[in-house]
DNA sequence: GACAAACTCAAACGGTCGTTTCATACTGCC
DNA sequence: GGCAGTATGAAACGACCGTTTGAGTTTGTC
């Protein structure tokens, strides 16, 4: 029958995603997350060599689609306009939507695992991690002195690190806060408000002075 | 001799606090701990209880004198201005000073560590850790309303969160990229340029719109 | 000195961890 | 059928974990 039990790597990376969602990276078991995936302990050597390799696995299947949008929307703007100078709350949204809309796609443990990566210090992660980021950072740092022609390159790295620990801190957060947040349910959803006031908070940070 | 080897109970408290900052929380081993400490395994179980006694108590001898800080300086700031209104730049480096100039104590793990005991979402550590930040947050939250009467209380918690947000990845960034930002060495120390910038991005960001 | 409390110590306990081994089943190809 | 290569299985390995035990030592008090 094709009842698309889905083949043992792609059930594994799946169990493993939820797991080091709501355990931890390290803290969650080789036998949890096996056990979720109704494998063998032995799979995960088998199939990524470690756990680490495991959590490389996870992240770059996680990140990697994120930043590949987040380049393909800074293109598809910078095409736009005739000048190649995106306004800023566009650009910056540009790079924020991607992380935030995972809000509503149902599977609310994913913007805390992406918090969770990157905070994460231990080697395995901390390397993949910068290597995946190391464009989209490039990408959009330069659009971004475009933006805001006032801005020095060394504010803007700044900058840029206060706006993504408020994005992480927002994918942190707990879903029930988030909730709180939304008036009364009428409109959109919750995690749409919240795009709009951190654009608007950074932006107002990226332009002041 | 009054060496000052000081007693077992704050020598294990000061091994913790660094082993907690390289290592993480949870992955930090007791055995790891005493032998830093030069204390017998059983000494942290003998003196705290449990690990998880441990954790709390290095949280709470960490941060419990920063937030007394931080609220000393409110309550300084307001009987400074007759109307009790404090300018919103002075309120923010009010919040944000006391966690920020750790970076110059010579003891460069502090921040990092805070940062970790901020994102641990164990419960020994977030229910220590919501206690001992509910009333420093609840002191500047109306004294923001206060300072930003545009402002909307549930706007008020939304950027007091970018604000956290923003702050801590400053406080877990490398202490080597920090040294990067310091232009040329002259004048004062990386951190107190790191702090102004911290507070303008901030305060354009509370008083936007 | 005697007693009690506070403290330290080496050793072990039961568990969980990531990893490995090797036998077994399944798969496509000749 | 036969024979690779691929995948799964149960079981064990050695290492490390937090905690407990029970004896020993130190300290303060009368």
């Amino acid at each position: 029958m094709t009842s698309a039990p889905a083949d043992t790597r792609e059930r594994l990376l799946d169990a493993a995603e939820l797991a080091f969602a709501e355990n931890g990276i390290q803290q969650a078991s080789l036998r949890t997350i096996t056990a979720a995936a109704d494998a063998n302990l032995a799979a995960v050597n088998y199939h990524f060599g470690s756990k680490d390799g495991l959590i490389r696995e996870v992240l770059q299947r996680l990140v990697g689609p994120i930043n590949a949008e987040r380049l393909r929307r800074v293109d598809e703007a910078e095409a736009h306009y005739s000048d190649k100078i995106v306004p800023l709350d566009e650009l910056l949204r540009h790079f924020l939507e991607p992380t935030l809309k995972l809000f509503a796609t149902g599977q609310a443990h994913i913007p805390a695992l992406i918090g969770r990566f990157h905070h994460e210090t231990s080697p395995a992660v901390a390397q993949t991690m910068a290597a995946v980021l190391e464009p989209v950072v490039g990408r959009f740092l330069e659009a971004l002195m475009r933006s805001v022609p006032s801005l020095t390159i060394e504010r803007a790295l700044i900058r840029g690190q206060f706006m993504v620990g408020a994005l992480l801190e927002t994918l942190s957060l707990n879903p029930d806060v988030l909730k709180l947040m939304q008036p009364d349910g009428v409109g959109s959803v919750g995690q749409l408000n919240m795009l709009d006031e951190l654009v608007s908070f950074c932006a107002a940070g990226f332009r002041h002075e």
